[in-house]
DNA sequence: AATTCGGGGCG
DNA sequence: CGCCCAGAATT
């Protein structure tokens, strides 16, 4: 590749940008906390997701110390459904060290940047070139999948080294005086020709010296290798419905502070044993059928909280994919067993094992220990749940199941 | 270097 | 239904 095909990349992508942009909620200013916040939602989430929970947060958060000074558990609220949220712990943590260290000021410095909890190369780039136009390379998918098409790169960019090797060349490339407008340009065109299926070259403003599409292989390019499919998780959950002080509440529990959906509240549910698994194939058949199923879940919820449940029903299934897991959850509708009432129906001999556990334990159904909570529709506005488990509260209750 | 972290949109 | 996305932290 020329030096001169690098400075006409560099210069008609740069013009191309400036002559007209997306106009982005975080565009509006160049204030760093502003920019900081985008780029952290931002990380493998699209545009159009982002900008209703920018714009959310920011209302709720408007500076370094309004994040700073926030109750952790409104962060997470406010990060609801938006997914990865130790992002969301991690930015405030970053604006508590921007508050202790910097005087509440966003560093101009890329070691300080850097620094921040939840700041990684792409973003301490990202920051650094837009909020001050540093010239740093901003290394993101998009970037990654224009260079190497631009340049005919052959490396697998789904490999850490390739992203080094990636960010170098992106070093050079940067224009005199305009690296926040050049780096977002690349990603501009990333997103919007130079995209991952069918990239429209005839519009590109770089394609007359682009590599790929001279070669014709722009379809091929870049090189990357295939991520393990999820392993799949048969899982059993239930909503069980509350009765006295606790009528038309449901049980929901709060997930330990690190790990999946750290800090998340949901519905009570457990991993199926391999060996029950097949239990699961029942379709429509009635519970007495899948009386171990609903026995597991009467001994958790009584082993967790002292509560005796009685299985009634299946409610829905609900499938939900992360990235290296996929949960194929089987939802149960249950309700109260008095306590010391005789357990009645197909779960007698399960629900009376259960019963003589807590029993034994000593505990009070009137005892509901952390993290367990009673909640209504009426308050779902105070908990953040993960979709997964919002989807299915609101059709409980939306549609009266 | 590999794995763990969500969720949605699109052909 | 497979693939991808304005990645970082952990191991």
């Amino acid at each position: 590749m020329t030096a001169e095909a690098k400075q006409h990349f560099s210069r008609e992508l740069l013009h191309w940008y400036r002559r007209g942009n997306r106009d982005l909620p975080w565009r509006k200013s160049r204030d760093p906390y502003r920019i900081w916040v985008s780029e952290i939602m931002l990380q493998q989430t699209r545009v159009d997701t982002v900008i209703p929970y920018y714009e959310r947060f920011m209302a709720k958060f408007p500076s370094v110390q309004a994040l700073a000074e926030a109750p952790e558990p409104e962060v997470l609220k406010c990060w609801e459904g938006l997914g990865y949220y130790s992002r969301a712990r991690n930015l405030q943590a970053g604006a508590r060290q921007v508050m202790e260290l910097h005087q509440g000021q966003v560093p101009d410095d890329k070691t300080a940047v850097a620094a921040l909890k939840g700041v990684g190369p792409y973003t301490s780039g990202a920051i650094m070139s837009i909020a001050f136009n540093r010239p740093e390379p901003a290394v993101d998918g998009n970037v990654m999948r224009v260079l190497s098409r631009y340049f005919a790169l052959e490396d697998d960019i789904a490999k850490p080294a390739t992203r080094v090797k990636i960010e170098k060349l992106a070093a050079e490339l940067i224009p005199e005086g305009a690296a926040g407008d050049f780096n977002q340009a690349l990603m501009e065109l990333g997103a919007l020709v130079c995209t991952p299926k069918s990239p429209s070259c005839l519009p590109c403003p770089v394609m007359e010296h682009c590599e790929a599409r001279m070669e014709g292989r722009e379809t091929e390019l870049p090189i990357k290798s295939k991520a393990k499919p999820p392993r799949p998780e048969a899982r059993i959950g239930v909503i069980i419905e509350g009765s006295g002080e606790h009528q038309g509440k449901v049980l929901v529990r709060q997930r330990p502070a690190t790990g999946l959906l750290a800090q998340m509240w949901e519905l009570p549910h457990l991993l199926v044993p391999k060996e029950l698994e097949p239990l699961l194939r029942f379709g429509d058949e009635q519970l007495t059928e899948q009386a171990p199923l609903g026995g597991l879940l009467t001994e958790a919820v009584a082993g967790d909280t002292g509560l005796l449940i009685r299985p009634q029903r299946q409610l829905m299934d609900a499938d939900h994919i992360f990235s290296h897991i996929h949960w194929k959850m089987r939802v149960y509708k249950a309700d109260l067993g008095a306590i010391n009432a005789e357990p009645v129906g197909p779960m007698a001999q399960m629900a009376a094992e259960a019963a003589a556990v807590y029993t034994a334990a000593g505990k009070q159904q009137a005892e509901l220990r952390e993290p367990y909570r009673w909640i209504g529709p009426e308050h779902m506005d105070e908990l953040a749940f993960p979709n997964l488990f919002l989807k299915i509260l609101r059709d409980y209750w939306n549609q009266d199941l």
